[in-house]
DNA sequence: TAACTTACTTGCAAAATGCAAGTGATTTTA
DNA sequence: TAAAATCACTTGCATTTTGCAAGTAAGTTA
């Protein structure tokens, strides 16, 4: 399953073929925002994926190196997933995102916005200190 | 067709449900690239896309505002696309994908390389004068 | 040890994609 | 000026992907 197929040399259609579709980068942000989820907790985000798309969509980004399946320190029964240093450094993208949006949709929630706020005052020094903490 | 039901409130997710599919982003970054195309141009670009496909997203994309249609000034047969300034605004968006791209992918064209080291010398004032220049 | 939770998988219907072959309006060519 | 070519699409149909609901197997809790 799952060989992606390189479309042309261009690097936004390369990075398209690994996370460019309407899922991939929802389960991103819930780790960059949650630094760990277990599989219950992509599924409990309100978007309400899929159970099969979920399990399709991280073995993509596990295989691509986007992120990474780690131990639950608590149970054999659960795994944790986390962003690799590759998914982190998607940041920057899904930070232009949440910018472009907040400029042109209506409706954004409070929490968001505290945090765009605080991105643009700073926005390097933002990234770098989000960049170390999702980094262990 | 192409009525788009909002997944949830996360801005994220509201733009994905507009641009986030395999096509749209290389339509934009055509029109990024030539400043305006017509309908032939983006079919010859080098991932090709098919021809309804492309008419689906033409259309997705000027309903949501992000291009718009203007008459070519030589044939009433042709018609120019052109970002609207919200998708001008797409700009630094795709210019983190390439540099995302750029520090993960072995292979990037010449031509990419270059203008992103421009952009790194100055990103902010790099983005100031591509808007301008977008922007008729 | 039985019920429950966890991370998935399976089967199937519905939707999206991809391909090839139109179509109708304009524009060029003979 | 009539025929051929070009342009921006549309249509029909096969293939692939998505989405939903119902499993399943390993591990945990009561």
């Amino acid at each position: 399953m799952n060989k992606i197929k390189k479309r042309s040399d261009c690097p936004v259609s390369n990075s398209l073929d690994i996370w460019g579709d309407k899922w991939s980068l929802l389960i991103i942000r819930d780790l960059m925002d949650a630094r760990e989820c277990t599989y219950g907790d992509f599924l409990k985000s309100p978007e309400r994926i899929a159970t099969n798309i979920l399990a399709s969509r991280l073995q993509v980004l596990e295989e691509n190196k986007i992120i990474q399946k780690l131990e639950h320190p608590e149970s054999k029964a659960k795994v944790l997933y986390r962003l690799t240093r590759k998914g982190i450094d998607l940041l920057p993208i899904l930070i232009e995102i949440n910018i472009w949006a907040e400029k042109y949709f209506s409706f954004i929630p409070e929490d968001r916005k505290a945090l765009l706020k605080e991105v643009k005052k700073d926005k390097a020094g933002f990234i770098k200190k989000a960049v170390k903490e999702l980094e262990n």
